[in-house]
DNA sequence: TTTCGTTATATTTGTAAATACATAACGATT
DNA sequence: AATCGTTATGTATTTACAAATATAACGAAA
């Protein structure tokens, strides 16, 4: 059996987080649904857990990251912005590569 | 203000973590003093804690990390193996390699 | 055989974080 | 103006984790 590296990378505006894993899943799943409370729910997560998060991605954020909208036809509801949807692709993509260059360094590991 | 972008990596053995940055931490100061208790006493955690973290190494590596003994001259100590010397080399490496390719990848992020 | 500083381990206590629950506010549609 | 599914927020409870405390075991050396 070999062993495995893993990693978690995650962006900081001063003192606050702003992204993280947990916080682009919920940003696709918003993305994918258009609610906070149907991403939520599709995460198994409560609405409340998903409404801090996205709370606090958008006040660390230079620029909003989603726009909600309260009543109305639907009740309501939760898109991201151009802003948001570069974010969570360039997340993925620098984790991505981030993963495939760990995965080749574990060997020197496992060669010890 | 630009975005910082941080990380963690630690490696696994089944379910079980071998290392991360804490026991690599650890695992210096023992191997800089000689004992357990003073390692711990040096990074500010309990002997508890520190025990803790030494036997989850010892138990998920495929080799011993440290060699304990108990009593005798001075009580007893904790001594690094070297496949517990070569462990910690190559985990620093791999971990400042990702940071040095986080820090450049950031970049794609404060651009957008 | 007593001392000493260590390793080894169990048990309790305290604290922070996650979770659950409860409710107000909103506004287009009917 | 009543309804509906949302967003928005406060409060309480539970859980998980960290920290503190206590104590046994060890063996070389004096």
């Amino acid at each position: 059996m070999n062993y495995k590296i893993k990693s978690r990378i995650w962006i900081e505006e001063g003192d606050n987080v702003l992204l993280g894993e947990g916080r682009v899943r919920l940003l696709k799943a918003i993305d994918k649904t258009g609610s906070l409370s149907k991403a939520a729910k599709s995460l198994q997560i409560s609405y409340k857990k998903a409404w801090t998060l996205i709370d606090a991605v958008n006040k660390s954020s230079r620029q909003p990251v989603t726009v909600t909208s309260i009543g109305g036809k639907g009740g309501g509801g939760a898109v991201l912005t151009e802003y948001g949807k570069k974010l969570i692709i360039a997340f993925d993509e620098i984790n991505k590569n981030c993963w495939n260059y760990l995965e080749a360094q574990i060997e020197k590991i496992n060669n010890l």
